[in-house]
DNA sequence: GTGAAAGCGCTAACAC
DNA sequence: GTGTTAGCGCTTTCAC
């Protein structure tokens, strides 16, 4: 005898259900969701009243086995809780909303052991595509990946040797152009304050913005930086504090590079705060314009990143990726833009 | 004949698979990864060695299945671009990652068709609960969600009348908290610039603390105060265009009740630019303080929300009611706080 | 235009 | 301790 749910639990409403209320079969239910000119005119109606009727809501996991198609793309991004991918991850979930997919979004905490199991517990749900943050990830997580046969997109870095797709700007050139500003600007004696996290491999995009810093050092025929790293990155006014304690331990300088927005203004800040002239005793340049750089007095002189450009542009690739318009990878340079404000004279 | 994918590929590598690779049962792989106390010891080093040799990867679309059970949460903000609800997320993420769930995040932007439209794709996953931003819904939601039978919390808002779980503060105090403390400063002039999305319902959050303001004005016997709104609450240089407008179009203001941070910004912002001396010739509070109250100058005096607190405890009672630890709808009151900054005096 | 059968990968329930 | 059977809800395939 029939079992149908009644309206008041559809928690195991299933097309059977909806098929015995309609006086169906459950491949006709399927069509009416599927391919509805399939469908007789008169059928479909009965069929819509029932689905409505029961407040049918189709099981996706049922859909998922069957078809190997889950229409979930997973995004890695390493912070949520600070602004830096905010608008990236915005980015994103606007272009996956209006393709149909779904977003499983994870954070990684800057940390590739945790991108590891993230990864392989997200690759369950049998993803149809995944963006990652960076293209530096642990073996395991590339054999995963690999193994699991998904499209991928790495942004927020850029590199032309890349086999992934890839979409991002080069941070290399990034650290590069900022330091050849400051220098340009006339500054004799730069520090430089930056975090910390690059010690892991020199393929971190931190590491190769202070790469890029370095080398227009070099490029200008002067010495290298003196430098100072703070612990934790994201603590604004411990940035601040670390940044103007530098400052103040080495009076011979007229400028800092600090290697964040979130660094740059906690040392606008804190300088300010304990009476430094900013740009005329101390000049302070940054990198990385999300949505705080501009608020302080003077706004920081910094590298402005498109980061929802950034999300749009992965989501899509992945996107165009998944209906099969492109087979080759694509490596897109979203670049960067300088962006003077009051901190540097 | 066999068919188990080798280790190139497991994009369908399966138990029954593994269990061919070990010479085992399907039953048996399943239990070594379940159950493994139930395996003998020789068994079980042969299985995960096949598990490793083949790479498995859980199918969970077929385990959600099977077990009716997703260990999947799904939760809806307004909006992931501003980082009003960064920390929120972030403190979901944290808890619900600890207990092993993995996050289904929505973005509604503060549209209700649209969260109605979200909470029906995503109920196709079955998700094991769902967290929500503010207790006003349509009634489909109300009605799909019950229909559902999943368990809820409700965020960001506070009602001990509420029938669902809710975690949150309490809206109309916050306004009343903030017009209170300018009114006690002695401020004779206030202006109230808000935004408008509280056409919708009385139940909308900014509707509440716009209530609690007026309230506040009342109990004082002070009139209603003059008000402008902003049409785009989250752009930060038209909010301030706006504020300042309103300040310069009514010479008599002393001060201005901002209804969020960056609408209390952006005043400051301008105002300043525009040479007004805050706080003395006029005064600026806001509601909010996500992360830049406190970066402009002067800091905006403003209502601290504990939003990871209340993303924690949102996830935690969604963990606890998932367990089975509870089953009365719990309402927690997380408060909210008075942060004095120098744009009042 | 519609239906019946089979099977996606997994695990609960029951043998043995 | 291990295996067998059945079925979760859906869609693909083929039959009518």
């Amino acid at each position: 005898m029939a079992t149908y749910k009644n309206e008041l639990s559809n928690a195991g409403s299933s097309l059977t259900c909806v098929a015995e209320h309609a006086g169906v079969s459950a491949m006709t239910v399927s069509r009416v969701l599927n391919q509805p000119n399939k469908v007789a005119e008169a059928t479909r109606q009965k069929v819509e009243a029932s689905l409505d009727a029961l407040g049918y809501v189709p099981n996706l996991a049922a859909n998922t086995l069957r078809r190997e198609r889950s229409g979930v793309i997973v995004a890695m991004v390493p912070t949520v809780e600070n602004s830096i991918f905010s608008d990236t991850i915005q980015g994103i979930s606007d272009i996956l909303e209006a393709a149909g997919y779904q977003l499983l979004l994870g954070c990684t905490s800057y940390d590739l052991e945790k991108e590891e199991k993230l990864t392989r517990a997200f690759l369950g749900r049998r993803p149809d595509g995944i963006i990652l943050t960076g293209v530096s990830h642990t073996d395991t997580t590339r054999a995963l990946l690999k193994n699991a046969g998904v499209p991928i997109v790495e942004m927020w870095d850029f590199s032309d040797q890349c086999s992934e797709n890839c979409v991002g700007f080069d941070n290399y050139k990034a650290g590069y152009e900022i330091a050849r500003y400051m220098l340009e600007c006339g500054y004799e004696n730069i520090g430089l304050v930056a975090t910390t996290l690059e010690h892991e491999a020199h393929e971190f995009r931190a590491a190769k913005r202070s790469a890029g810093i370095y080398a227009a050092f070099r490029d200008a025929n002067r010495p290298a930086p003196l430098r100072r790293n703070v612990s934790d990155p994201l603590a604004i006014d411990e940035c601040g504090a670390t940044a103007a304690d530098f400052v103040a331990a080495n009076p011979e300088f007229d400028a800092i590079i600090c290697s964040s927005e979130v660094l740059g203004v906690g040392a606008i800040k804190e300088l300010h705060g304990r009476g430094w002239q900013i740009p005329e005793k101390i000049g302070v340049a940054g990198i990385g314009d999300a949505n705080i750089a501009g608020l302080v007095h003077p706004g920081l002189t910094t590298i402005k990143i498109p980061g929802k450009r950034i999300g749009e542009r992965s989501a899509e690739i992945l996107v165009e990726r998944l209906r099969g318009s492109h087979d080759l990878a694509i490596q897109e340079d979203i670049g960067f833009q300088l962006v003077v404000r009051g901190s540097t004279k």
